[in-house]
DNA sequence: ACATAGTACTTAAAAGTTGAACTATGTCAA
DNA sequence: TTGACATAGTTCAACTTTTAAGTACTATGT
């Protein structure tokens, strides 16, 4: 390469490194604890959050692959093992032939409900707890910048 | 559970749903330059990072497991991969019986120096020049409240 | 000096992920 | 219609990570 990116600057680095270290630490802390209060992972929890916030409980494949960043033939897996263990079902979709449906059944629905509020005191205490109110605002602002960013990217 | 942690409410919401999608897009984004750029994923650049880091360019392979926040027996392998590929070796801890060195190599020293520029323009692209320099000094300190917290939730 | 416990690292098998190929269905223009 | 191409989802082989032992050395107490 041979072009004039600047080096990143001590303050960079310091947000850079931070950032790496917090985004590693905190998803292992999660997952950790989640495991061993309901035997889920991030990934199994973050997949019946998302069936469970739907109208309906059920999200078509790919949709759900998009909004947890996996891909298809992870997801796919993903909902072979989880329904193996009777928390979600697949449902053809009627008004497109290809198309399937994973959807959240009563058991998983349970299972997420009496995840949700340890899972939520966890995420207070390593996130959420952590950023005085005061600070709140600029941060919501910021992150949702670099999630825009990101997301776009990803698309467009 | 029977407590009284409170929800997250919508600013709270925010926070956290754009924190994971900003450290999962941000991570999948730089793998994917890094790949195409130099064949190295992510993890084979932290390994070779850190160890270039090093005053004698080598580290303890405990050590060094800690740092990338991988278990031992996932950085064994990893350091596997790498010295088949010549970027870094072992070596035998001449203090302790037990104890193994990972180095870089010539070879890997010359990887990461190629793969440096990239990667800092690819970080400035994702995350930092997207931070208005007013905000940095705001972010810096909250992400490091957060590092540290993190860190410490893990060993004491 | 010897047993016991603890640490550092590796190995092997199971579980999960990736990426390409495959099946089946839908869309659209000639 | 039909043929070409696109989309939804699954499958399979190669690879990576996890989990659970296993090996080898160090430290400690008697």
């Amino acid at each position: 390469m041979k072009d004039d990116t600047p080096w990143l600057d001590e303050q960079e680095n310091r947000i850079w490194r931070a950032f790496l270290q917090v985004s590693g630490r905190i998803n292992a802390q999660l997952s950790e604890s989640l495991k061993t209060t309901t035997g889920l992972t991030m990934d199994d929890y973050e997949v019946l959050v998302h069936l469970s916030e739907s109208e309906t409980q059920r999200l078509r494949m790919t949709e759900l692959s998009h909004r947890l960043l996996h891909s298809q033939s992870r997801l796919t897996q993903r909902i072979d093992r989880l329904s193996k263990r009777g928390y979600v079902c697949r449902e053809k979709c009627p008004d497109d032939g290809r198309g399937t449906f994973a959807v959240l059944t009563p058991a998983g629905m349970q299972v997420i409900k009496d995840a949700a509020p340890h899972h939520v005191k966890d995420v207070r205490a390593a996130l959420i707890d952590l950023i005085d109110p005061k600070e709140q605002p600029l941060v919501a602002d910021v992150l949702e910048r670099l999630a825009a960013h990101a997301r776009d990217r990803d698309l467009g």
